[in-house]
DNA sequence: GCGCGCATCACCCGAAAGTATGATTTAGCG
DNA sequence: CGCTAAATCATACTTTCGGGTGATGCGCGC
């Protein structure tokens, strides 16, 4: 920070030593006033702008990641079927099958079938370890 | 960005009329031309740092969502230990409670027992549903 | 010291989850 | 039209989970 005013001045320094000189060496009184301030104007303006940008802290704006969508080919990959994958998402939220049966208007049995299958691409034994590595691979938010 | 460029002329052209006015009036010959430089030096570094600050996109940044982080408080408002804590990690995790129990080489009564305590304490009767419950109110990632 | 919370462990029992196998129906595809 | 994959359901069996109860030891604060 001390730095940045210190090589503010100098260069201001300078600029001023510049100008005293092309006074001298061209006769720059036939140069109007205007002319000087523009020049001085948007320089000063231009380094104002590089010197905002430089000392302030960038601005950031959180965006909360929204990365996961709904990902057919990993799907396919792994050949998860839609059911299976209806059953994965309510699995997810903590349902059990019974519950996930009702949900689904189905056997307690097929969603036994389908959970066992889920299991087998997941390559989990457990329901917790099916979701934990569904969410790993992307499958689930 | 059309008008911001239309009033930074507009500005510019209004100091030099004010220079020039006070050139008239007070004998401005007298006041060198370095006040004359600095004062615009000046007032156009900061017209540049206000226009760059002003003009700039804010950066938008994808945070990976790090608005985790162990709320002892929450803990406690929930009544929820240390061991227990450590347990539903584990269970989060996938494991299962005989899993666990090698884990935090203690018997697998135990982690039964901890995690029937989880359960009532995050007012779950599953541990994927008292998982779901845990990253709701932000106990786990 | 006494009570309390925490951690530990045990036993029992029922419910839920998971495994294995087989069967039926249906929709899509060459 | 026949084949296949998906979806459905069933039956039987094993394993895991979860609830209930009770017990022990340890550290901490009143």
């Amino acid at each position: 920070m001390k730095r940045t005013i210190f090589l503010y001045g100098l260069s201001l320094a300078a600029l001023i030593v510049a100008l005293k000189l092309l006074e001298f060496r061209f006769m720059v009184h036939s140069l109007s006033l205007e002319i000087y301030l523009s020049t001085i104007a948007v320089l000063f303006t231009a380094f104002g702008v590089w010197a905002g940008l430089k000392l302030t802290r960038p601005k950031t704006v959180l965006v909360p990641q929204t990365t996961y969508q709904f990902d057919t080919k990993r799907l396919e990959t792994l050949g998860i079927s839609k059911r299976e994958y209806e059953v994965l998402e309510l699995m997810a939220k903590g349902l059990s099958n019974q519950e996930i049966a009702d949900t689904l208007f189905v056997s307690l049995n097929t969603i036994k079938t389908h959970s066992s299958n889920l299991f087998l691409k997941l390559d989990s034994k457990r329901r917790t370890q099916a979701i934990q590595r569904a969410k790993e691979i992307g499958l689930l938010p």
